[in-house]
DNA sequence: ACAAGAGGTTGAACTAGGTTAAGAAAGAAT
DNA sequence: ATTCTTTCTTAACCTAGTTCAACCTCTTGT
């Protein structure tokens, strides 16, 4: 049992990993252990890892000109989070992570994931399986948000996402359904009405 | 010079084939000319085939309960569309697919595409990188979508998307930018007038 | 114990964007 | 040429969601 073991197993639901692959993401792979509030990565910076999340939960967000955050996504055990724009163009980053529980994080450079997939092509397939899921998923909040209102798009989160609630503040599920705090309080005030 | 050049063109771009690799992709590939108004795919179907689009340009759109149509997309030379959920699970499709201009496009069947990456599994690392830039793309549209008004969604889309005003009627551009077509038009006048 | 924050709720006034309906402009079809 | 259809615009009115400010409840730190 070492440090990347969940994250091993994860890749092994995709692609059927050998011994020595094993042994490879495992060197490659710097664990992280970050409390409640920590930054992961800070916008304006140029992003030099992408974060696995083995326990905890943590949000990627994005600081407009008025300094309004917009949640980008939350990370869960699992689940990738950073961005990817940043981190492969070399270019600054407009989003920030933060921890919003402590949580345990496995950092992969940009380098040693360039140097896993050249040495392993195979392991293309995860990450490639798992950019086309993310897309369907993301494609589906877009027209969510063009299609739904407010009250179904809260109803839809609680569903998709029920595991959330434990960590995520209403005024970060606010955010991310593009609403305001307290426009998120009266939508649940009628939800509670009608039962 | 064959029907799927383009295309390959365009995977060696980011993978170098070799000529065996380039004679398989042209064989499993299906070219198809539709004209504009066209079905390339179908809400309630199950979707065959990715669609690539070598000329022309196709919208792929979600239709709600109200009956209005939300556009997920449009997709011109050297773009990919199709509802990547229902070809991967094969489940019905919740968007449809047509032409805005006669358009070629190559078709290439879930099959298809699973033994090309089967027999070539280098070839993963093109969707990977495809799919990695799509996301980039669709997590700015949502971030845009909750911070920036619709006047600043439609400016940067025009400045993104230069070559789709051609293509592309201005009621299918609000619809992507989340507005009715009415809004638009006032955002227009309002653009007009300050200059 | 107390203060100081952070998160959540409420309500009143406001606004970005939607709705409805009607007309103008521009293609496409006969 | 002229009719038919689709696209675009305008204007009056409407509403989902915002803003602002006050207040309440928990935590967290001292």
């Amino acid at each position: 049992m070492n440090t990347a073991s969940s994250f091993i197993a994860h890749i092994n639901e995709t692609v059927q990993l050998t011994e020595e692959e094993k042994q490879f993401i495992s060197s490659i792979c710097l664990p992280l252990t970050v409390r409640q509030g920590d930054f992961v990565e800070r916008s304006g910076e140029v992003t030099r890892y992408y974060i696995y999340v083995q326990s905890g939960c943590l949000m990627t967000y994005f600081t407009d000109k008025d300094a309004v955050d917009h949640v980008a996504q939350f990370a869960t055990a699992r689940w990738w989070t950073g961005d990817l724009h940043s981190i492969t163009k070399g270019i600054p980053s407009i989003y920030s992570t933060r921890a919003l529980a402590d949580s345990e994080v496995l950092l992969l450079s940009k380098h040693s994931q360039e140097e896993l997939l050249e040495k392993y092509p195979r392991l293309e397939r995860y990450f490639r399986i798992l950019y086309q899921n993310a897309l369907v998923t993301h494609l589906h909040r877009i027209i969510q948000g063009h299609s739904a209102a407010a009250d179904e798009r809260y109803i839809s989160f609680r569903e998709k996402y029920p595991s959330l609630e434990q960590y995520v503040p209403l005024k970060y599920i606010a955010s991310y359904l593009g609403i305001t705090p307290e426009f998120l309080s009266k939508v649940r005030r009628r939800l509670m009405e009608k039962g």
